[in-house]
DNA sequence: TGACAATGAATGAACGTTCATTCATTGTCT
DNA sequence: AGACAATGAATGAACGTTCATTCATTGTCA
């Protein structure tokens, strides 16, 4: 009843999307195609184009919503209670299992595709550029890091984090497709704590708190 | 005179995947075409099919070139005089000015087409672990890392090691083209030593030998 | 209310293009 | 001449994109 128009409009879009991912993911950006991506969202090819533009606006868009959900993601971290559960939200962001927020393949290929469209490497490069900004300021926040860190500067130390967190997602879309993402969440948890055990924790103290 | 044959086939192969990899990394795997290759290599796109049976036995043939790359930055990194200099050589291997062995984009499409396809996958799982066995090895004579590290294991160090360098490796393609492969190795470089700080260095020292 | 007009979401066959691959032909040696 | 290297026009499949057409829904009259 109440904008009946919107609300089939957006859904239409993210319907859209959701199916887009599923195959950007299974194919890659360029071997999926528009009918691939119109049969996994069970719609005709025609009506992606009333909806998008073109192939890059579906791979703009896509790259979009990334940017929201790490956004997201992010957000929740900050409000974590502490550093090291804030780093255990940032390196299993990638392996839910009820909504597939940032699936590893995907962002394998959008750095891919970064390396040779500089409007999606504008954009990865600011989504990154935030997310950093962000766990600098956490860190700086941190009591724990103030003892620790080794003298690195809170912002080297997050370029660190991210470093190894996206060395983790490329190690991730080498896992085989049978694991399962609790198994993967557990495997970027161990190598999270070993990071953040490096980072944080006094020397030859153990690291549980 | 001595074998012309073998050599100059040889030789094709080698031109073949030259050019491959510059069109790999310039557009993707999957959007050079076969001849934007042969331009590329300076012959005729026929040719390319007299030395290999199709295009996918060119990306596998450009996998098993990377690990035999791998393979020699590996061997380098081992006959290092110190572990420091070890993991500068692992880390700055894919920003050579003059043949570039490693080129960032290209390993950046190898674990996205990792992702999708088996056989890369394998062949990709099989170079990480052999190189990280090899670093591990590393680490574990190492004297700088007994009195370090934290408790880790040298093959848990090892993992962090990799994934800053892939980690790494995928910020790099963000940098704009602009920036020259000294410019990137300079980066490169200090990322490495602040790592190598945090793994080895004993708390408060400083990590100039 | 019931008949009819208007809408625009949705379809999918068709189009032009690009691409991997083939092969008849030409060039280049000994 | 014979053998092999090399060419690039030809082929057909697959792709992104378009658009004439369908039809359920909504609006408008009596």
């Amino acid at each position: 009843m109440s904008q009946p128009q919107i609300d089939s409009t957006l859904d239409r879009h993210t319907q859209i999307l959701d199916a887009a991912l599923v195959c950007f993911a299974k194919r890659g950006f360029h071997q999926a195609s528009m009918h691939d991506i119109s049969a996994e969202a069970g719609i005709s090819v025609g009506l992606i184009y009333r909806y998008f533009e073109n192939k890059d606006a579906v791979i703009s868009a896509m790259a979009d919503r990334h940017k929201n959900e790490i956004h997201e993601v992010l957000e929740r971290a900050r409000q974590a209670s502490s550093l090291l559960e804030s780093l255990e939200i940032l390196f299993t962001a990638h392996c839910c299992e009820d909504v597939p927020q940032v699936v590893s393949a995907f962002v394998v290929d959008l750095y891919a595709e970064a390396s040779r469209n500089p409007r999606v490497a504008d954009l990865v490069r600011d989504v990154l550029q935030t997310a950093m900004d962000g766990v600098t300021d956490l860190i700086a926040r941190s009591p724990e890091a103030e003892s620790a860190a080794h003298g690195l500067k809170p912002h080297e130390l997050a370029e660190l984090i991210f470093a190894v967190s996206r060395g983790m997602l490329m190690r991730d879309v080498l896992q085989p497709q049978t694991m399962t993402a609790a198994e993967r969440r557990t495997r970027q948890l161990e190598v999270t704590r070993r990071l953040w055990r490096l980072l944080f924790s006094e020397k030859g103290e153990p690291s549980y708190a």
